[in-house]
DNA sequence: CGCTGAACTTGACAGTGTAAAGATCAGATC
DNA sequence: GATCTGATCTTTACACTGTCAAGTTCAGCG
């Protein structure tokens, strides 16, 4: 009967996962304008207001993907520095090159996870996925906290620069964007800014 | 005939610019999603096809006000830092306050003028806006150009560091949001470390 | 067997961008 | 002055979107 598996039943089964990678899929291959509920579940092959059952609207299904994006993103950051045990420096350009890296290859999924949609409209879920990423960074940046500094100083200023860095390659700001990551702009020259956080200067 | 102005004339007169104009006042009042060429049109007192006339599409009408957004970008950049003549770092950290305080007092503008559409398909008049308004950046940052460095080298740290910030700031990744501009995060301390562009590392 | 509730479909509605075709009018030309 | 011309604006229409309301299907259970 329902061994056929041609023959789709009337449950899907697994339905708001579906949707997500639907999403996920529209808005790599379209932009972030591709993202639309009727699209996701045509590709999901089910009826357009099926989505409704699964999410709060467009909004709901936005959060879901953005969930699955930092679940991404942090693995992108993650793999950008799984060298053998290189210098606390390496380590921390290397999280900041993942962090590009995972934009060149999702600018929309990058968009959407960082949109300016206020945190506190957030799901706990989603919270919880942008904090295990922020995880990643918090830790590569503990090195450099000077003694007796509230460690969130230094995180905010890496923070700030890679994502300022990202943000404004992503929009062509420093020329043409090149999906192969082969020219990724003045990256290593902004990220010798780094460098400073280990020397600091000279007390005169 | 005529001279009743209660009596609206079938020219508009100067439609472009009230549309700009309209569609200014909607992203302020609704957020990035309200802008819409029809509600423009609307609030213009001409009919939802009129805008098509002046620019080439939603895209058209979002190109002009990012254009007059950048304009007014630029003036909150030099609007904060027109004290008496402060140290250079004073200055650069003044440029970098008004930057914020722009995305502050205008959300839904900085978010268009810095989305991601890339430079190629920007129109001349837009292009010489960015540029324009780059150039208060550029000017402010020249004092901190190593010798013998590229001065555009610092100009990227820096507009990364108070880029990234600004965005990370609207987004409420460092708490809620103060439209006061009262509470700007931990923006003194991220900016500190710019002080380290004055202060190089010791040789050894 | 029949009930119940979740999953999904169908149909409808308002709002959107956009294109085509017509109406209006200021200004130049004759 | 009369007429033509082209820019400006309106009207109408269409496809697509998110969302709601009501109906349909079906697995699990008493």
């Amino acid at each position: 009967m329902t061994d056929n598996p041609n023959q789709k039943p009337h449950h899907h089964g697994d339905l708001r996962s579906a949707l997500i990678q639907a999403g996920i899929a529209l808005l790599s291959e379209g932009g972030k304008d591709a993202l639309t509920l009727r699209k996701c579940a045509a590709r999901a092959g089910v009826s357009h207001a099926a989505p409704a059952h699964h999410f709060d609207g467009l909004d709901g299904l936005r959060g879901a993907i953005a969930q699955e994006g930092f679940r991404l993103f942090r693995l992108s950051m993650l793999a950008a520095c799984d060298d053998s045990n290189p210098s606390d420096l390496d380590r921390l350009k290397g999280i900041c090159s993942g962090y590009l890296n995972f934009a060149i290859k999702n600018p929309a999924l990058f968009e959407l996870i960082f949109s300016s949609a206020p945190m506190a409209g957030l799901n706990r879920d989603l919270k919880q996925g942008t904090a295990f990423a922020y995880e990643v960074l918090r830790d590569a940046c503990a090195p450099f906290a000077a003694p007796g500094q509230d460690p969130q100083v230094v995180e905010t200023q890496v923070w700030s620069l890679i994502h300022g860095y990202t943000h404004l390659y992503m929009a062509s700001r420093f020329g043409p964007v090149d999906p192969l990551q082969q020219a990724r702009g003045p990256f290593d020259a902004v990220m010798a800014l780094l460098d400073k956080l280990v020397a600091p200067p000279p007390k005169a």
